[in-house]
DNA sequence: TGACTTTGGTTCTAACACGAACTAAAGTTT
DNA sequence: AAACTTTAGTTCGTGTTAGAACCAAAGTCA
């Protein structure tokens, strides 16, 4: 069994990495006009021909309920539609208007880009550290939730 | 300059990971009858004897928009009082009651348990490991925000 | 001391978050 | 076909979030 003292500063240095990169990344997605969950269906749906809300959320870790307000805010700026089902009347296809595109195509890389210059002097190397250690802390937590 | 294909997974690899841990710890926390940040305040304040909102704000990364609703709350949940300060009319000395410091007691070491329990089976070797690769993460995103 | 600036908290607005209850449309069973 | 179960989305209640505007108490300066 681990000791807190062992764990808790790894707990600690997750949740602060994760903010330092959310308060990057959030910043300057607001300065694109959007919210972190707009930008994120937003990108989702870029160069799809759209999905169903059911997966929509699956892919951004929205739950159906918040899904369902966001996406109306969405709509109400002309940038995303919801059109009927071909076979099942239960469902909805999400996807992006002719405006949505056009948005897509102008945040999406400038998002990508603002990402990239905080990355500029990493390595491959670097990286492959980054992610072996992340997927690994991640099997922690699930094996916990499974 | 990075290419987008070496720091995506980089970025997905990390909220993916902070995703399953905040899911893990916040499911534990509700069943403990407290939401999230209000577990943090808790933890932040036991074991001391109180501290200014700004300074509580500083500890658990709240807002002090946010930390008054969430502090109202819990003094309307009679766990926490806020009391006047010595030298300062401005500042405001947050605290728990008796009835939080029970609260405390019960909750905090419950929690540290359930954390505990998924780190079973990890060593010392793995948290240094995982410490570090957080901690360099944590240095690309700060670069950008200074 | 009077004017100016900073600091500590509150309030307000718009948006997100989760879970639970709900409706409608499919599917499944008998 | 009628009854039951599952699935897709919406709605609702409570709580969190960031940021901006605001007020009062300090602190600073001339």
């Amino acid at each position: 069994m681990s000791q807190p003292a062992e764990f808790l500063p790894t707990v600690q240095a997750l949740v602060q990495c994760y903010q330092a990169f959310e308060a990057y990344s959030a910043a300057h997605i607001r300065t694109l006009g959007l919210t972190p969950p707009q930008f994120d269906i937003v990108a989702t749906l870029g160069n799809t021909s759209g999905m169903t809300a059911t997966e929509l959320g699956e892919k951004t870790l929205i739950t159906k309920g918040t899904l369902t307000g966001v996406v109306d805010r969405l709509v109400d700026r002309g940038w995303v539609e919801r059109a009927a089902h071909d076979s099942d009347r239960r469902c909805q296809t999400i996807r992006l208007t002719q405006s949505g595109e056009a948005l897509f195509v102008r945040v999406f890389p400038a998002h990508l880009a603002h990402l990239a210059a905080c990355f500029s002097g990493t390595g491959a190397a670097g990286h492959k550290r980054w992610q072996t250690a992340l997927h690994g802390l991640e099997q922690v937590f699930r094996k916990g939730t499974a």
